[in-house]
DNA sequence: TTGAATTTGATCGATTTTGAACGAAATGCA
DNA sequence: TGCATTTCGTTCAAAATCGATCAAATTCAA
């Protein structure tokens, strides 16, 4: 623990409010003032500054986070297993891809993973709808071609009829697409038309389209519909999922990878 | 430990200051005025200059390094540099945005200050190809529009043919662009070909073209060129814009607001 | 050494930050 | 619904910090 005799500067106790609401995802005004160490008054009015800059927002009794944690869960546990086998199915993905290849990933977890892979390969040319991989990608690593579009802030990714300008001037060798769902009968579904509108571009157009989609997303079925299943040449999941549904894909032409 | 009985010289003494500060991340004047056994007021002065140089940022109570201990980023980082200067060119410019609008903005960091003052105007759209100022919006505000192209990563936007395939599709009321140089002859020019592209689409498109520029950016001229002088509609730059210049742009045809 | 220019330290009014007080608003409970 | 409790926003005063000013000290150049 802390003990400033001497009390914190003002950015700093600010940062660690911010941090704290962070990691809790909300706090209370009283929880807040004994960590701290100062008055109510203090921390609301720190509380507001935090929310002129958008990092949280105020509510009765505190306040939550606003800053987009959406795969920190996942990353920060390196136990978790649905997180375990995310990376996994990662790794097989990453190797599938051949040198000065250009491909994309679409927003999501499992293809943030696969971003995670890509920092030593100059060699590739990355499209992607998904800000958080852009991101991943910001310092180093391939050619990184963001699509444009509308911010869609729950998954932060490029979004709506903007994204069909870019995508129609470009050609990617293999698409590596999350999803929310996929199903025998109703293909691959997600729950924003406005996500599966791209994701639709990119399944048409790809050389290869290979889904990234760990057990629990089987027979899955989502609003938005984006793709027929036979669309798909590879699907990369983890052992979980049934051997007899696992048997019935190639029948329809999907390639199954298990890891 | 340490025995300065001499006075050391005043460089020295801020190279020291600098150290200390991005050691500790933080510090306050007062323990800054007692290790370094001067008075506060040269604290204070030392810190202003330190300021101005980018080094640190001063709060109340003391100040903050701006440098990472970290290795330095890969892209070039103006943030810090004439700090004061470019917050106030973009609350001036935020003054003159009104409600429901469509505006632009370009990469650079006075206009990343301008992104930071927008986060509870959900009424607005932003559209911009600044990869910063998407993540500084991304969680919260306004509507964001990224558009597509090719990430440069010293500047840390989105460049190239691409992104005209966007910002053929958007019309923007304002477009706040930061630009490396303006002058008379030479007009409004930037470093990268591909950067100076789409500032021009923007340019030719925007209902107005309000420039943000300190005056350290006066008479400059950079590689690539991408717009007249007359193009721009008002200029926000701050006093220290000699007053002869300041009196040649009106007869330009551009108004000016020294802040 | 002398004198000008710069740097430093001290002073003091102005500004900012903080904590406490209190009425208003929101919440929980009967 | 009505009432008790908690939380909020505002106001105010105290404390800390800041910026401006000026005189003393130091440095530099002749």
């Amino acid at each position: 623990m802390i003990l400033d005799n001497i009390p914190a500067l003002a950015p700093q106790r600010r940062e660690r409010l911010r941090q704290m609401l962070r990691e809790g995802g909300v706090a209370r005004v009283e929880d807040l003032r004994k960590s701290l160490d100062v008055s109510v008054a203090t921390i609301r009015r720190d509380l507001e500054i935090l929310e002129e800059q958008g990092k949280i927002r105020r509510v009765h009794g505190g306040a939550v986070s606003m800053e987009s944690r959406l795969e920190e869960p996942v990353f920060e546990n390196k136990t978790n297993l649905a997180a375990k086998d995310k990376q996994r199915i990662a790794e097989e993905a990453y190797s599938l891809i051949e040198p000065d290849e250009a491909i994309y990933l679409n927003g999501g977890s499992t293809t943030l993973f696969l971003a995670r892979l890509l920092h030593n390969r100059t060699d590739l040319t990355v499209v992607t709808n998904s800000l958080q991989a852009a991101i991943e990608l910001a310092d180093s690593g391939p050619r990184v071609i963001l699509i444009g579009g509308e911010l869609r802030r729950i998954s932060q990714t490029m979004v709506g009829p903007l994204t069909s300008a870019v995508l129609a001037q470009v050609h990617v060798d293999k698409a590596f697409m999350g999803t929310m769902g996929f199903c025998l009968k109703n293909g691959l579904t997600t729950t924003d038309p406005n996500e599966a509108y791209s994701n639709e571009i990119v399944a048409e157009q790809a050389g290869q389209v290979i889904l990234l989609a760990d057990s629990s997303k089987a027979e899955k079925v989502c609003f938005a519909r984006f793709s027929d299943l036979d669309n798909i040449d590879l699907l990369i999941t983890d052992q979980k999922l049934s051997p007899s549904y696992a048997k019935s894909l190639p029948k329809r032409g999907i390639k199954v990878i298990a890891v």
